[in-house]
RNA sequence: GUCCUCGUAGUUCAAUGGAUAAAACAAGGGACUUCUAAUCCCUAGAUGAAGGUUCGAUUCCUUCCGAGGGCACCA
């Protein structure tokens, strides 16, 4: 990439003029007018070697300018010092051509080479509701799991589910005593029974007694009743979840369960008891963190069953030995970050290799704006009622297009998908968001459907040029470059800042400044001419479709044939 | 009480210690007989408070104020 080979450039020259320097600082200015790179090492290095910024800028400026490569156009000083590097018309016409040349792989890296790398994440309970911090854990997953891959791991997608534990108890508890018999669950019955069993379990404490007796039977598999229906609900569940994934454009490569993990947990708490990672205490088996700056967690129950704790160990342990992973990355909500922090504590003392491969992401909250919502299944708001309910809204702007029904459904489904990913996928992952139907799922501005529009009005370009037999070609004659070309090279560093920092939202703000550059650019350029520059307009046309496709893929968000 | 996150325009949110703090929505004004107006152009508007470190602080440190989360058998 350009940044490397200036940067390399820059290191060789400062060598020459004996002055080293660990790590030299490039970026891009915010103000074009600055140049397409910058650096601050003048100002940092002056200081150093007490000398005046700006003349030991101008003397480093000159030596560079001396062998500057054909890459460069000019090299200047500004401001306190900053050295500022503009890149030539050689530069622009060659990236141009890669773009074209690479088209789907344009922006793919390899600073992870073949890393063997496992994500974790949506970990919905079978049993409850899939709700919108599922759909939050999923889309962010995707998008961190495929940053991954245009990086270069070799990726495993995996999905933690709870399949024991007291939620399931409270619900069959509730369908003995409601008489549901196997055959009348569905997924609608479950969320109810889900309901009533924990209302029972807070307000009476004959049910707690009873639901917490269920929950132990779970875990044996003593009951021959409850586990049919407990296989029936399970099942259900799980198919339901299916169809939710491929919807949202996810395929697990592995499924974990707690009931899986549970029985190895314990067995690992009990095995560390004895060599005094963990203690006992009140009958349950706790890790004290309180020497290590963090919090007591219990471990194991006092009844004897592992806990959520327990179980993760147990995971780590699993997931290793389906995977040799070099990096295991859990996306979970952050409400856990800080046991999470305890958990990679007592890993880090009993699997030291594996604790280290270990990183835990939590995202953000889906809030709701203060009595503005109320969904149709109480409290929880399902990830299927936000995606039928922004399929409305879509339906509403779509209705009156001349379309067939079956393809109005196929793209009011793509586009809101899209504009619920982006809202997701937009800001800093660790940030709650503010959910509104209004103004979260906007289609218009700062949105999926923005970005989405975009792409399929460039190719609607392409396409009618195609029609006309004209076809992208990049020009290398005299010309001014156009600040949307001076966008198109940056992409595949964001892709690597975007992995190196799991941080999608870079991929985000680059796309959506990109797409308000081309339309910008769309609005006071008529791209189809019969003029010579209009091959070459088609080309950067094609770039910016080319980017904003696999930026949209890397963030799980498919693109409509029209809109 | 204690630990962890976080406070940026009216609202939702960006900004690898850098140059004039980026956008979108909402507000006001304009642009479709012409490649898709889910678009574009213009106007107004922000770093919670006080100190400190630094050539330079939204970013790092300290204190305060405010919000959310964790702190023993739920995940």
């Amino acid at each position: 990439m350009i940044d490397e080979k200036i940067k390399k450039f820059i290191k060789e020259t400062l060598l020459e003029m004996s002055i080293s320097i660990d790590e030299i600082e490039l970026e891009h200015p915010a103000d074009f007018n600055y140049g397409d790179y910058s650096t601050n090492l003048a100002m940092v290095q002056a200081k150093k070697m007490k000398e005046n910024p700006i003349k030991f800028a101008e003397k480093i400026a000159g030596e560079l300018t001396k062998n500057k490569p054909k890459e460069i156009e000019k090299i200047e000083v500004a401001g306190n010092g900053f050295i500022n590097f503009y890149l030539s018309k050689d530069f622009f016409a060659d990236n141009l051509k890669e773009i074209l040349k690479k088209d789907k792989n344009y922006g793919k890296n390899n600073f992870l080479k073949r890393q063997k790398t496992i994500v974790e994440f949506t970990d919905p309970n079978p049993f409850k509701e899939f709700h919108i911090g599922h759909l939050m854990s999923n889309t962010i997953g995707e998008a961190i799991a495929r940053l991954m891959e245009w990086n270069g791991a070799k990726l495993k997608r995996a999905n933690y589910q709870g399949d024991v534990g007291l939620h399931v108890a409270k619900v069959m508890w509730a369908m003995e005593k409601q008489n549901i018999t196997s055959d009348k669950i569905n997924i609608t019955v479950l969320s109810r029974m889900y309901m009533i069993g924990t209302k029972a379990y807070k307000e009476n404490e004959t049910a707690k007694k009873e639901i917490n007796e269920i929950n132990k039977k779970i875990y044996e598999n003593s009951d021959d009743e409850i586990e049919e229906l407990y296989k029936k609900g399970r099942k259900i569940s799980l198919d339901y979840f299916e169809t939710i994934y491929k919807k949202l454009g996810t395929k697990f490569d592995y499924y974990f369960f707690e009931s899986n993990t549970g029985k190895l947990g314990k067995e690992i708490v009990n095995e560390y008891l004895k060599k005094r990672i963990f203690e006992k205490s009140d009958g349950a088996i706790i890790f004290k963190g309180e020497k290590y700056g963090l919090h007591t967690r219990v471990f194991q129950s006092s009844d004897g069953l592992p806990t959520y704790e327990a179980k993760e160990l147990g995971l780590s342990k699993i997931k290793y030995r389906k995977y040799k992973y070099q990096k295991s990355i859990v996306i979970t909500g952050n409400e856990i970050n800080e046991y999470f922090k305890v958990l990679l504590k007592v890993m880090s003392l009993i699997f030291p290799k594996l604790a280290e491969r270990t990183l835990h992401i939590g995202h953000g909250m889906m809030r709701l704006p203060k009595g503005k919502m109320s969904s149709r299944t109480g409290d929880v708001i399902t990830a299927e009622f936000v995606l039928d309910e922004v399929s409305k809204k879509i339906m509403e702007v779509i209705e009156q297009r001349n379309m067939a029904e079956e393809e109005k459904n196929k793209i009011s489904e793509i586009i809101s998908i899209g504009a619920i990913k982006y809202s997701i996928l937009k800001q800093k992952i660790g940030k709650d968001i503010i959910f509104d139907f209004d103004k979260s799922i906007s289609f218009e501005g700062d949105s999926g459907p923005y970005l989405q529009y975009t792409c399929v009005r460039a190719e609607s370009v392409i396409e009618k040029a195609k029609a006309n037999n004209k076809k992208p070609k990049v020009a290398s004659e005299e010309k001014k470059i156009t600040k949307l070309e001076r966008m198109i090279y940056k992409f595949p560093e964001m892709t690597k800042r975007a992995g190196e920092e799991y941080s999608p939202h870079y991929i985000v703000t680059y796309l959506i400044e990109l797409a308000a550059e081309f339309n910008a650019y769309y609005a006071t350029n008529k791209i189809i001419g019969d003029d010579k520059g209009s091959q070459h307009r088609l080309a950067i046309t094609k770039a910016v479709s080319i980017i904003l496709k696999n930026g949209l893929e890397i963030l799980g968000i498919k693109v409509p044939e029209k809109m």
